[in-house]
DNA sequence: GTCTATAACCTGATAGAC
DNA sequence: GTCTATCAGGTTATAGAC
């Protein structure tokens, strides 16, 4: 893994835990091991840090689903799958990529926000697109993927805060009977 | 109302825009129009502040959930009542002051931490007393006011976003076809 | 209670050597 | 690419005058 690639990986990971103002350059540089003037040489600011972090993760994060969609033969086990990764990103006391950038957009350009906001949506519709693929009548398939994606959204916050997972497994079986 | 209520009412403000680290005493005491050490004066450290903070603001909701409760006569009524108040924190670019403090919880006191889960735990206990009032029978009280406490949250912070009130909408219309 | 002044530190950012 | 050195500015927090 190259230099530029730790450190697109290590902020990843302290923006999950700590929000944007939650570390700095120098913190960044001494957990990969440089110092802070190098991580300049790849970042000229957090803004432009942030969107190769955005970038890495969205492509990882699609994997993921990917992966959680060839796995499942239901609905219900795409919802289980999306869940169990909910679970284990509460379980490491982290918050979700897009999430912590929503909430610290004061902080953020307005390219930043967008990019941010398209993730949500691209988010949204591919959930719904895979909700078509079995298909159920009580809800539409945006009005069900966007339901699922604001709890989750919110029940990550609130187990990770209780160190619980009662949310979110209280979403898991709230689906379950759903669809 | 005095200092000190000022102080804490700019506080809540500040924290609900930009989170933990999002503003300084300096900010703070500007926007008051006094001296940061007139605000150390009141406030030794910021966790105390949002100790304040937190309580301020849970005595305010709770009066306003119990006037939503009053002039409600259907659980449809709660919840309309409830999401047009979201909508506002929204639209005023704010987030949920639970919400924010414990997505910063990396930066807040043991004790803090504590105060705000009860906080979270009272808010669904409430809700799911308020639920139990309007009886209907395809889900628990527990689980859909624990549903609709994550997904208000989520959809809160997804709307305030993308600047729409696209996902509290959709709440909406979901929650009022399950009660 | 509110102020001035200041300490001690952290922050993003850059210039220039190697 | 990575470093040292440094700057200008922001941060919490406190001591002491009024």
């Amino acid at each position: 893994m190259s230099k530029k690639e730790e450190i697109i990986l290590e902020a990843c990971r302290a923006l999950q835990e700590g929000g944007v103002n939650g570390f700095s350059f120098r913190d960044l540089a001494d957990t990969v091991g440089v110092k802070s003037s190098s991580v300049h040489y790849y970042f000229k600011n957090k803004n432009d840090l942030f969107i190769a972090v955005l970038e890495a993760f969205t492509e990882e994060f699609t994997q993921n689903l990917q992966s959680i969609l060839d796995e499942s033969s239901s609905l219900q086990d795409v919802i289980d799958g999306i869940i169990d990764q909910f679970i284990e990103i509460a379980q490491e006391q982290k918050f979700c990529v897009c999430g912590m950038l929503a909430i610290d957009q004061k902080h953020l350009s307005e390219e930043m926000i967008s990019r941010v906001n398209e993730t949500f949506c691209a988010l949204r519709k591919w959930l719904s697109e895979v909700i078509a693929q079995y298909p159920q009548e009580k809800f539409s398939n945006e009005e069900l993927s966007s339901i699922f994606i604001s709890a989750l959204e919110g029940a990550l916050m609130m187990d990770r805060l209780s160190k619980t997972t009662e949310s979110l497994e209280s979403l898991r079986s709230f689906m379950h009977r759903l669809v």
